[in-house]
DNA sequence: CAAATTTTTGACCGATTGGACAAACGTTAG
DNA sequence: CTAACGTTTGTCCAATCGGTCAAAAATTTG
């Protein structure tokens, strides 16, 4: 019997053995990019042959999905934490240090997402447009609260967003260029120290109410 | 006769040919990758058959080797522009705001890179490691100079190289995302003039010296 | 005009791809 | 032990891949 992509798992070995192909496909897919991917990769890094891969994922593309799925999820969590309670820059610079600490602990999670992104996001484009913008529309309206009550600088709440984003993600996604360019001195494992120091600095001076 | 890759370029003609084929192989290239990317997809975004395109460009790889080295030129010039002669603050500035210029009027060009550095940069590691270093160590010592001078507040000047690079790209690199979270709305044109307000405001401020 | 050269194409090739399938293997329950 | 079920693999297939080649077509040269 073949295991079918929505039906619930059986063993716990089945459940163990879809984790490890799940994990090499992480691999596989994040440097290569779907099309760039093929299953004898992930069979190879999952040690196992390709027709035992295929009894567990009929498709490439049912791995893939599946990938993604998780991803989303544990991917947004830091920005779904962002809350009303605490103090507002106090929040925004949690949220970047927690988005930075993902770049850093994940960073095969966030090329995976930068390459469907940058492909069109062919597979996941109803997930941007429902439930990530339901999301981010949501924060950005807490974010205008903080404003108005004169907390943060008044800006755009939505490219406020943006750049965190695309700041802390650049140290996953660009981690190559980043290591070339610092050098073997100061590429090593302190660099996101490094910028960990520079984006708070970048963030709160820039953020600060001028009052 | 075939064309080789350094050869000087002979007629006008070929001149044109293996520009259409450079184009329609950034755009394929851009959206694709290299690996997923076919010599097909490519002769026909051309208009012409698969052994024509081979006729100009006896290799895939000599395509993709040959839009890289243009692309890294007209890339790093906003960069190389950086000059110590005018403001400081003036100086960062226009640069963010030609990145994000350039991120607006060639995003494909900035898939494009990204995609190759997506993937580890297998093809141009080292000119990462030698020109572009070179270039980016030589700006952070004029930025350094400016915060000594007392000019901007003191940072690190590479992670705030790097900071620019991934805001402004962002708005390329992520359109797709981009437009869906903005919505129909905000997400049309003007979302590059809102991008640059912020990142003037976000940069600027934070980087104002504290006297 | 005709000869020489450049450009274009249809047909083809070996390698790789995603995937199918039946047989073999292992494990467990009776 | 044995029947039933879950797991693994060797073999195979059609489609697609990058690339070749000889010949046709177009262009340039004299």
């Amino acid at each position: 019997m073949t295991i079918g992509t929505d039906a619930p798992r059986r063993t716990r070995i089945q459940q163990e053995k879809r984790e490890l192909i799940l994990e090499a496909a992480l691999e596989v897919f994040s440097t290569n990019g779907f099309r760039g991917s093929t299953i004898d990769q992930i069979a190879e890094a999952a040690g196992m042959s390709k027709p035992n891969l295929l009894y567990y994922f009929r498709r490439k593309e049912d791995i893939h999905e599946t990938l993604m799925q998780r991803l989303l999820d544990t991917w947004l969590a830091p920005l779904r934490e962002l809350d009303d309670i605490g103090d507002p820059l106090t929040e925004l610079r949690s949220y970047i240090r927690r988005k930075l600490e993902m770049a850093r602990d994940f960073p095969r999670e966030s090329r995976l997402f930068a390459n469907e992104i940058l492909q069109g996001a062919p597979r996941i484009m109803p997930l941007l447009a429902g439930e990530l913008k339901t999301l981010v529309d949501e924060k950005a309206t807490v974010i205008k609260g903080w404003m108005r009550a004169g907390k943060i600088a008044k800006t755009d709440p939505w490219h406020l967003i943006f750049s965190i984003w695309a700041t802390t993600q650049h140290y996953a996604d660009f981690d190559v260029q980043v290591r070339a360019v610092l050098g073997p001195n100061r590429g090593g494992d302190g660099r996101f120290e490094d910028a960990a120091r520079f984006l708070e600095q970048l963030f709160l001076d820039g953020l600060k109410p001028k009052t």
